[in-house]
DNA sequence: TTGTAAGCGTTATCAT
DNA sequence: ATGATAACGCTTACAA
């Protein structure tokens, strides 16, 4: 079966300690540079591999950092895995994902309290609806260190979010530039809510500018485009009167919006401006390019992993709550000026 | 700290024998009523949770399935991850992701084998690149079963892949029914080989259609999307006589291929018809819609779950080789023709 | 410099 | 019906 240092032990007539000893103990061990170097090659040639489940159990660092997230196939949370990925594995540790839908959230958590992970990750936008999040917590027993993940309004006690408050003021301002009086904010259901930041500075700026405000709620279809191109084509066909403008929570929705509204020979931007969110590596790709809010998510993951790590080692340290600043990027589809498109940004 | 079973044992006085068979043992479990209450309620106001490191060192299973898979944001991983791990999820497992470059594979190969994984699904692209799969399959030691991803060509004794040729000879035949001679095939320099099951089928193609092959190196950018973008941008101010057709190995290039053309102010598919590969979420919202050739990845990724099931569950059963069949959508990119485009499939 | 032994949290095999 | 004990592979005092 498996090579392991008590057959090492037994081949070269030594104890297995000995063996432990010379293979992870740094180079100051205290043994002889010949037993040293005839355990080093034997446990080359025979091929050994530390047992991670062994050295985890033994109760020193178990190497896995969990991840707790929804199971969402939105591009951003790709985008948010691949880079959690590549931080955590260059630190050393390994990244195991736990998705859960709304239905299984509590059991899920559960599952991924049971592998002693070292720290987790937590999309905490799901975890803390209806206070489950609260009660979760509550779980008795250990619980491992938790970073929250692009909650700005997170109740954990660490965390890394996006302040969309700056990229949405720089956007709004721009579209009213443009001349958008009525500003739809299109966005699944769930979304329209105080805890929601994007919404929150929607809200504000249309109070503050008293405008009147409008949603977009984006369902029936069985992706996100393809819900948003529906309820984009069901407002088209039943009002009179179109917004003049449309923010989308996501570019995902800006995208099946686009598609309704071209369908339907709406020009872009000169009978509506459009705009998204996440600066999805399609948008710019259009015809119409699309106005967007960029979130620096490599950064966000990387900081995050930071956060935890420091956590981990030092785990009285000073909580950090990090706010990461988004900026606005400026298309064709928010254009109306013929002047050069200028780059704005928070 | 954590609540162990033992720990329970000393609160009720009983031995943790006793309470693991409690708690673990079927319902005909040899004791008597109140003490198994007794247990599991102790178990419950004290937030007993059974600790899987433990749970797999003592040898039964480990729960865990291992991906082995490039780093790569492709839009094609994201999705093929997505489906995997709600396979695995489902099936009780959990599902641990190691990424790799081709300058680290074989020590995230080594990595991988440290956790005693009950299964390995790899993408076996990358592995196999220079007989690198080879060497590392004959790694000393137990290697746990492993079921190879989406490569035709597969030197694995299992492996799920996607069949092109159908889909392929469906889309050529049709690229040239609308009129194209020199058809381009548009990929990352290292695709163009035979291992390339799509690479193969062109060329098949064109050998038998008596029709020139020619290629348009993907290279120069940040994405996949912009490096396409830039060689198309240097093809057209290149060449004198563009292609009438390109075939583009994955979606993220057709993206680029497509804004580089109309920006160009050539016209899809009047001057150029165009498609892609994967059905990548966005194809279908473009002004011109893409015709691209559909992997009906849930299915592939369930099948792949499943023949690894059964190997971990019987491992003297005939190894599955499975080919998933592939289909052609024709979209505008490519109907040149102002009949409706009809769904051709294979 | 090396070996002995205890322990991590489980499960499983024996006694009792 | 329950308890003592060994074992999984490893790390780490402590003893020799």
């Amino acid at each position: 079966m498996r090579v392991t240092i008590k057959e090492i032990a037994r081949e070269l007539g030594l104890s297995h300690s000995t063996v432990s000893r010379v293979l992870n103990q740094r180079e100051n061990a205290m043994v002889s540079d010949t037993t040293r170097d005839r355990i080093l090659s034997a446990a080359r040639t025979m091929g050994y591999r530390p047992n991670r489940i062994a050295q985890a159990l033994k109760g020193a660092r178990s190497g896995l950092i969990g991840v707790f997230m929804p199971e969402s196939q939105e591009h951003f949370f790709s985008e948010v895995l691949f880079y959690l990925r590549r931080c955590v594995e260059l630190a050393g540790f390994e990244l195991i994902p736990f998705s859960c839908s709304p239905l299984n959230v509590e059991e899920r958590w559960l599952k991924l309290l049971r592998w002693d992970l070292e720290g987790v990750l937590v999309f905490d936008y799901l975890l803390f609806a209806d206070g489950l999040g609260q009660a979760l917590l509550q779980h008795h027993g250990f619980v491992p260190p938790i970073v929250g993940l692009f909650n700005a309004e997170s109740h954990l006690t660490e965390f890394v979010a996006f302040d969309f408050a700056p990229a949405m003021q720089d956007l709004l301002t721009h579209m009213t530039d443009q001349g958008a009086r009525t500003i739809a904010y299109a966005a699944v259901p769930g979304s329209f809510h105080v805890a929601e930041h994007r919404y929150r500075c929607y809200q504000h700026f249309m109070v503050d500018h008293e405008l009147e405000q409008h949603r977009i709620d984006v369902v029936g279809g069985t992706t996100l485009s393809e819900s948003a191109l529906l309820s984009a084509h069901e407002l088209i066909s039943r009002r009179s009167k179109l917004p003049d403008g449309i923010f989308c929570q996501n570019d995902e929705i800006a995208l099946g919006v686009y598609r309704a509204l071209r369908q339907h020979g709406v020009d872009i931007p000169g009978d509506i401006i459009l705009a998204g969110c996440d600066n999805a590596p399609f948008v710019a790709y259009l015809d119409t390019p699309l106005t967007t809010i960029v979130l620096p998510i490599a950064d966000a993951c990387q900081a995050a992993c930071q956060v935890l790590q420091r956590r981990i080692e030092q785990p009285d340290s000073e909580p950090t709550r990090r706010l990461m600043r988004t900026s606005l990027v400026i298309r064709a589809s928010t254009s109306r000026n013929s002047r050069q498109p200028v780059q704005a940004s928070s």
